[in-house]
DNA sequence: CTCCAGTGGTAGACGCTGTCTACTAAGAAA
DNA sequence: TTTCTTAGTAGACAGCGTCTACCACTGGAG
């Protein structure tokens, strides 16, 4: 049984059939939706027979599961990497917060094709055994993370409780955005973006009044 | 092409087929999941031929689109309902919001299953012609409702505004909570209920803080 | 009464899918 | 040289949605 190959990059054609896979998944499924993507299908783009991928991957809940772990690693360093400016400047902790909420946002409105695989699909049962929850901790421990640099003070729970409400509220209106939710509610398009900045206004009064309003520094007694 | 079938209730026998099928495909989505969902199978479950559903669904996305579409009724009943207690006496405005919350989060953690068919699945390109659009919208009329009857003065476009950031957190919320992300997130199931219950409270004091503290009554001058 | 159209069911066939098994060619290791 | 592994091919099978054809029954119209 293979199902780890593709991992370690020793040959440049043996893994290249794997990793063009992935890239034609992703492609396929952006054209005709996850639920029609079909291994055949992304044999013939690639011109090789419908058992080749059989080589790299156990199965077709195994191509896709690997796909969402791309995904997950990529959404978790763009989160993460919104920490700096263009300069790659370390922004302070509040600034740092807001910006998390607008690279969230705007990464499931620019790649809503990969949001919706993230979280708004029901993950294949092997991803369990392909241990993709780590790979979406690491997005939530960003969150944890950039709450804790403003309150450093704050016990865990606290953050935690707290970065509940801000995901709860930025992953629901951003599964609103990138479905067509909005349409057939009945929202004109130019209302979209304002009633978005809105709702992430609404979040970061919130915070505010939480306590998140300036950096607390670390306080002199142990 | 039938397509509009199963309507009035005319003979007794004729549209048992057709109401069978939905509940078969409910009891099937519940065991196997949407993406399992066959025509085949639920003709076999109701020990007809493989092609009698043809006859009342002219399709599987239409039967789909059918069970989402008796879903989204139910749910805006329930949200309806829950402006009044027990013995159907009408909640003041601020309790019927209150009210409102809680029944949202009631119905997509005690029926999962259909949670996720609404919100958290795509839905077949059929349920654009189906007018599937109307009947999501009564539930989110509900919550505009609910908000204007607290203040019955605001704009429209305000009470939308607030609405939408409502709607996002509590749909985030039972989004979390119904998945997996909460297990894979490494947060025990005691601390779930706890952690649902503070996220409300959020919502409830950002609403506090946006003047929908107490019911504001219609002022004398027009 | 007869005819005939519609309605709700059956059966068969087609092409698609995932996946199992067997086979082959190339290269590395013994 | 022989043998084992790897990455590909090809064939087969069952299950799926759906198209088409066929059959039985109903209820009116003539």
């Amino acid at each position: 049984m293979p199902d780890q190959i593709a991992e370690n990059p020793e040959r440049p054609s043996a893994q290249t059939l794997g990793e063009k896979c992935l890239e034609a998944a992703l492609g396929a499924i952006g054209e005709k939706g996850v639920e029609q993507l079909s291994l055949r299908d992304i044999a013939r783009r690639l011109g090789v027979s419908h058992q080749a991928p059989y080589k790299h991957f156990a199965s077709r809940d195994d191509l896709l599961a690997e796909v969402i772990r791309r995904c997950l690693q990529d959404f978790a360093t763009a989160l993460q990497d919104s920490e700096r400016d263009e300069e790659g400047e370390r922004l302070p902790p509040r600034d740092a917060m807001l910006s998390l909420g607008q690279t969230y946002l705007g990464y499931a409105l620019s790649k809503p094709l990969e949001y919706r695989l993230m979280f708004g699909t029901a993950w294949p049962s092997v991803a369990r055994d392909r241990k993709l929850d780590k790979d979406a901790r690491a997005a939530f421990d960003v969150l944890k993370a950039r709450l804790g640099a403003i309150r450093p003070l704050s016990p865990a729970e606290a953050l935690e409780n707290d970065a509940m409400f801000v995901w709860s509220t930025m992953h629901g209106l951003a599964s609103i955005l990138q479905s067509e939710a909005m349409t057939y509610l009945g929202v004109e398009k130019a209302r979209e973006e304002a009633m978005a900045h809105y709702v992430m206004g609404c979040v970061d009064q919130t915070l505010r009044s939480l306590g998140y309003d300036a950096p607390q520094p670390v306080g002199p007694s142990p």
